[in-house]
DNA sequence: ATGTTC
């Protein structure tokens, strides 16, 4: 599978637009896990998910009193979109135009996003963490979404344009960028809401910590930055989700290294492609029904069938080991290490889905 | 990735 993502990038390379390219240790296809600088602009690149990225939370809960089965049971009203004149309120709140997939605001949606309460394990740099306004012990939570259905109208106008992209000085690139730069902010603002639905769910407080977006188009030098499943890492702190039975990581990047384009890893990158995770995984029920728990003595909330299968740990890469490279590398060091304890995906299956329909 | 995909 990751020779799918060589040939992918070697493609891309051959664009006459093409500059730079740096992939990362999570690079899959796609190609996801990689910053491309480009004079053009490249919808297709960063496809429908525009501004999907990660944020870290706060909360204010207690890691000794924590009981996965009952956070879990109370995380499932996420699973409701929210009230319409609800999402136009949050969209006015951030400025945003309140027209914009008002419904959508606050879900978390499908494929690899997630809601997940974590304890940060470890904090191997205390200063860096403290500087971050968290400490070992601490409850987070981790939210990785994107632009859900406002994302993937932008896209639906842009996608004729394909691999080859449209020229910085194209009318329509402009047209694009700032749809783009609307769905960098929604996706932001998607993420912030739901974690302020979970903290009502789950009884606590929450604050921000780090709001990461690894799937965006930026500015760079003369030209555009495309960062596709890498994170943005001109800051000062980068989250690294593992997968829902793996370890989390906050990163501090080094900055150091100008190949890197100023971008990181964002998670541990998919090992195996979803269909052949069917076949991965055994058909017994005791098999299946154990992918609802996780080796941590966490849970993972995810009714639907088909997408438990697909996005089990075991599709995913070490994301110690993807750490591991990024420091060897001296892209990162480790700020914080985080351990799952309730990973919320969906509370509805396939079928229920379609019969609402 | 997407209220998916009739």
């Amino acid at each position: 599978m990751l020779g799918d993502a060589e040939v992918q990038l070697n493609k891309l390379a051959q664009l006459e637009a093409v500059g730079q390219i740096a992939a990362f240790p999570d690079l899959h296809p796609g190609p996801v896990g990689v910053a491309i600088l480009s004079d053009k602009v490249h919808p297709h690149m960063i496809g429908n998910d525009i501004g999907c990225g990660m944020t870290v939370f706060r909360t204010s809960l207690s890691a000794h009193k924590l009981k996965p089965q009952k956070l879990a049971d109370r995380l499932r009203v996420l699973q409701d979109y929210t009230d319409p004149a609800e999402g136009q309120a949050h969209l006015r709140s951030a400025g945003l135009p309140d027209d914009l997939a008002a419904t959508a605001i606050g879900t978390i949606g499908g494929g690899n996003h997630f809601c997940e309460v974590q304890v940060l394990a470890e904090t191997p740099d205390v200063e860096l963490a403290a500087k971050a306004g968290v400490a070992k012990g601490d409850v987070l939570l981790f939210v990785h979404s994107g632009s859900r259905s406002f994302g993937a109208s932008i896209f639906a106008d842009y996608a004729e344009f394909g691999p080859e992209g449209l020229a910085a000085e194209d009318e329509r690139t402009t047209a694009y960028l700032k749809l783009h730069d609307l769905a960098v902010r929604w996706a932001s603002l998607n993420r912030q809401i739901i974690a302020e639905r979970a903290a009502a769910a789950l009884r606590c407080d929450v604050e921000l910590v780090v709001d990461s977006s690894h799937n965006l188009i930026e500015r760079y030098g003369d030209g555009f930055l495309h960062r596709k499943g890498a994170a943005k890492a001109d800051v000062d702190l980068v989250p690294l989700a593992g997968s829902r039975d793996a370890k989390s990581f906050l990163l501090k990047p080094t900055g150091t290294k100008p190949e890197a384009l100023a971008s990181l890893a964002h998670g541990a990158g998919r090992k195996y492609d979803r269909a052949s995770m069917h076949g991965r995984i055994a058909k017994q029920k005791s098999v299946r029904n154990a992918l609802s728990r996780t080796s941590f003595g966490g849970r993972v909330v995810c009714e639907d069938k088909q997408l438990l299968v697909e996005e089990a740990p075991q599709a995913y890469k070490n994301s110690e080991d993807v750490l591991a490279q990024l420091v060897e590398a001296e892209l990162a060091t480790c700020v914080g290490v985080m351990t799952p304890v309730v990973t919320f995906k969906t509370a509805r299956g396939a079928e229920e889905r379609r019969g609402k329909r």
